[in-house]
RNA sequence: UGGCCUAUAGUAUAAUGGUAGUACGACAGAUUUUGGUUCUGUUCGUCUUGGUUCGAAUCCAGGUAGGCCAACCA
């Protein structure tokens, strides 16, 4: 049992608290704001406080953040709870922050009572200009000075419905002279006229983040409450609010957020692309969210496995979408069912084959040593890829071209004889020889040949329709780049082969199950396949060293 | 130009005053019935200037660079 692995800061914290008996154990939460789909960055998150808790035999709570019933639906609860189960985790309780508004409010008025917060009638401009600038001090207004029994009967008042959004907010009194922003004066209440997704029409007036979040952690005696790198300047109020109610000291910690090469992580961006259908929607195969990157065949423990590998820190950072590929493909290398699949048809004859057909066993995964066989009909016209014959092949080409020999993966090797041409000179088909005694297992000619091809026997062959998809922006650095991020959508990010070959075996089809198309990539079934029309999205490519090859001549 | 956070290889992340390591990438090679996988090797780094110390990536001070904060969003 010897743990190598370091710890990140948090652990570093907690390993302290435990070890200083400041917890016996440790509660951590998620805590979603219910207004969008969970993308990479969340899961950053959720495999951070559910990880924890794992580690150091606690526990963690999904809690919703749900004081703003303006953005907020049931749908995006349904589809959090969705992602966090498939990614494998397991809440301990799922709360929701509107479960607290009762007590919430009981919170605001001990504020009230203790002289720490009042009703202010200014508009909202009126708050930002006498909240001064980092270098000015604001100012207090004449609201600020109302007695306690009248800022509970105005706030009652508020809470009552007798006035109307914006007219008046609460405000918690702490120093409008602060360096901190957040802790001049800070807005703690304010009236929504709303439909709240769980109470309804019971509140018109709704608390603010800085009023919810750290009293719903204290209400639930969370330990370790962490967030990201902006909650920063919070932690301050957030402090300052348990002190000053005297309630359980939960305390916060920040790391840094994830950001990704080629690609969003805001879920502001994320709703625009989906609500001007630059994608089909939140699970586009090609979005940055945990439905889209399930839809497209990333796997679970990939996911937890590179969440794993990029770390905690406090540093700005921007990972390379290439080790997210990098986890994808290792997982599904292991697990991925191998089947053939030829994209764009070339045809071969193969001229000294006269049987109707010959049934070939191929292993389902080689890396499984005991891996299952399928059967697949090999027989005298098959097809293989355009792009693995070429007539005039350069230097290290080891396919197909005129006298050349290639294997045919589980069956025979050939040997090219003659190509065949229409009248413009295009390619039509090949002519080729086998050899008897190569085949596949009990190969006996004593040749060796550099190249192994994927194949279908063209009489037998089944067809699917196959998306493939490219990332979503063409430059690395989305955030960063000038302008609107939507200029540098990438217009190629879907390509759709609407009739490609494949064995039969394709046809025994495993929702559940990944496959590798032989030398094409890891690919899985589309929700919008039928039984009539076969839908495979391509997860991810297969490393190609030959195309880097041919890209450096 | 107020406050806060951060700075280690191309990208991330360790080293907690004592040999700068790991992963991904890149490059080279071996193996291979997937130009996949696997294996081996190579390349490349402590923002800067001082200070403390026998010894500094680490501690201190100044500088520089990047980020965050002035929503009735979270």
């Amino acid at each position: 049992m010897s743990e190598e692995k370091s710890l990140n800061f948090i652990e570093e914290i907690i390993e302290k608290d435990l070890q200083d008996g400041k917890h016996e154990t440790i509660l951590t939460r998620f805590p979603p704001e219910p207004n969008g789909y969970l993308h990479i960055g969340h899961a950053k998150s959720i495999c951070l406080n559910f990880g924890l808790a794992l580690k150091y035999n606690g526990k963690t709570n999904l809690r919703f953040d749900d004081t703003n019933p303006v953005t907020e639906e049931t749908e995006y609860v349904e589809s959090i709870k969705e992602d966090i189960n498939w990614l494998g985790f397991k809440w301990t309780n799922e709360f929701y922050a509107s479960d607290y508004f009762d007590k919430l409010y009981e919170f605001a008025i001990i504020l009230i009572k203790k002289g720490l917060a009042y009703v202010d009638d200014s508009s909202s401009e009126e708050i930002a200009q006498q909240k001064g600038t980092p270098t000015i001090p604001g100012i207090r207004n004449r609201f600020s000075e109302r007695d306690i029994e009248e800022n509970v009967k105005l706030f009652t008042e508020m809470k009552d419905g007798k006035y109307v959004d914006g007219e008046k907010v609460l405000r918690a009194k702490v120093d409008m002279s602060s360096p901190n922003m957040h802790m001049r004066d800070p807005i703690i209440y304010r009236i929504k006229h709303a439909h709240h997704h769980r109470t309804g029409n019971k509140w018109c007036i709704y608390p603010m983040y800085d009023f919810a979040h750290g009293q719903s952690d204290s209400i639930e005696n969370i330990t370790h409450s962490i967030c990201t790198l902006e909650f920063i300047p919070h932690r301050e109020l957030y402090n300052w609010l348990i002190q000053q109610l005297a309630i359980f000291p939960s305390q916060q910690y920040e790391f840094a957020r994830l950001n990704m090469t080629y690609t969003v992580m805001s879920k502001r961006k994320l709703l625009q692309l989906v609500n001007e259908k630059h994608v089909v929607g939140w699970d586009d195969p090609r979005m940055p969210t945990i439905s889209g990157m399930r839809r497209r065949g990333y796997g679970a423990a990939a996911l937890r496995d590179f969440c794993d590998k990029i770390g905690i820190a406090k540093r700005e950072n921007l990972i390379d979408i290439g080790l997210l590929e990098f986890c994808v493909r290792e997982e599904l290398n292991k697990t991925a069912l191998r089947r053939m699949v030829v994209f764009n048809p070339l045809k071969i004859t193969i001229t000294n084959f006269n049987k109707e057909e010959e049934m070939v066993s191929i292993e389902d995964n080689p890396e499984d040593p005991n891996s299952t066989h399928r059967m697949v009909p090999f027989s005298k016209e098959i097809y293989i890829e355009q792009e693995d014959f070429m007539e005039i092949p350069p230097k290290k080409f080891f396919r197909l071209y005129p006298g050349g020999r290639v294997r045919l993966k589980g069956a025979y090797i050939i040997e090219c004889n003659e190509v065949v041409k229409d009248n413009e000179g295009n390619i039509t088909e090949l002519q080729c020889s086998y050899l008897p005694e190569s085949k596949s297992g009990n190969d006996t000619s004593g040749i060796h040949v550099k190249g192994t091809l994927h194949w279908v026997s063209k009489a037998h062959a089944v067809h699917a329709e196959v998306k493939l998809f490219d990332r979503l922006f063409h430059i690395e650095n989305v955030a960063e780049a000038e302008g609107d991020f939507k200029d540098h959508i990438n217009p190629n990010s879907l390509q759709i082969i609407e009739k490609v070959y494949a064995e039969p075996a394709l046809l025994d089809i495993d929702i559940q199950k990944k496959y590798q198309f032989l030398r094409k990539g890891y690919f899985c079934i589309d929700k919008d396949s039928t039984k009539e029309k076969l839908i495979f999205n391509r997860t991810v490519t297969l490393k190609d060293t030959w195309a880097k090859e041919v890209k450096k001549n």
